[in-house]
DNA sequence: AGTATATTCAAACGCCTGTTGAAATGTTTA
DNA sequence: TAAACATTTCAACAGGCGTTTGAATATACT
């Protein structure tokens, strides 16, 4: 009997893992990985516009993969725990694996 | 200075995970994460038809997050790499870390 | 040949999502 | 208070995509 997930369940996951699912708001995310920047330096860092990384911030931190700090008159966002690094990780990981295995085999069912 | 990875490797990044933002792609690998299952019961165990679920498996496939296996008339599918299983589980915690830390400080920027 | 399983193909269907730019909010500084 | 800076919100545009379906095809067993 195979691992099951609730379709709600899956559904929940499933949009979160959409949330990673465009390089603009993975670029925001990934910068934001080891300290807090605010949206400012966030906007430099990935070059789009203030307005829209706050846009895509705002979903990022709905999902909770990151959390917001006011500094003044400036916000920092961070990445908030570390499964959010092992997920990235992991998949960088992923695709980084090429080339070692690319054959099937056809037995060990 | 922050991580950053290049606008060609997002995109790449970024492809794979919107590959897991659909439910339905999702639970097909859930359901291979352990054994491998062949099309026409995958198809029964998330409720979709052998079609769909064929199609699905192809675009898993082709992201290597799958891998086949012909056995006779049927076709066995299995995750690949532990680094999607790493993925999988650690985004299912990440979503189950409710209510544990729900205030955010304000120091430490 | 006939049955079962899986894949492919074309088409349809619906609906979203990222992006922009201007205006508003809030905060600091002069 | 007024001006400047940082961020957020809002409305609207643009452009396409992505899943799903069903029939047809292929491959392998009996």
């Amino acid at each position: 009997m195979p691992v099951q997930i609730e379709e709600e369940r899956a559904v929940e996951l499933a949009e979160i893992f959409r949330l990673l699912g465009d390089a603009n708001r993975l670029r925001i995310a990934v910068v934001c990985l080891d300290s807090p920047l605010c949206v400012g330096d966030i906007a430099e860092h990935v070059g789009l516009s203030a307005s829209l990384v706050s846009h895509h911030l705002r979903l990022l931190r709905a999902a909770r993969f990151v959390r917001s700090q006011k500094r003044g008159k400036q916000v920092f966002y961070g990445v908030t725990d570390d499964h959010v690094r092992c997920v990235i990780n992991d998949m960088v990981a992923h695709v980084g694996e090429r080339r070692s295995d690319m054959e099937d085999d056809d037995d060990g069912c």
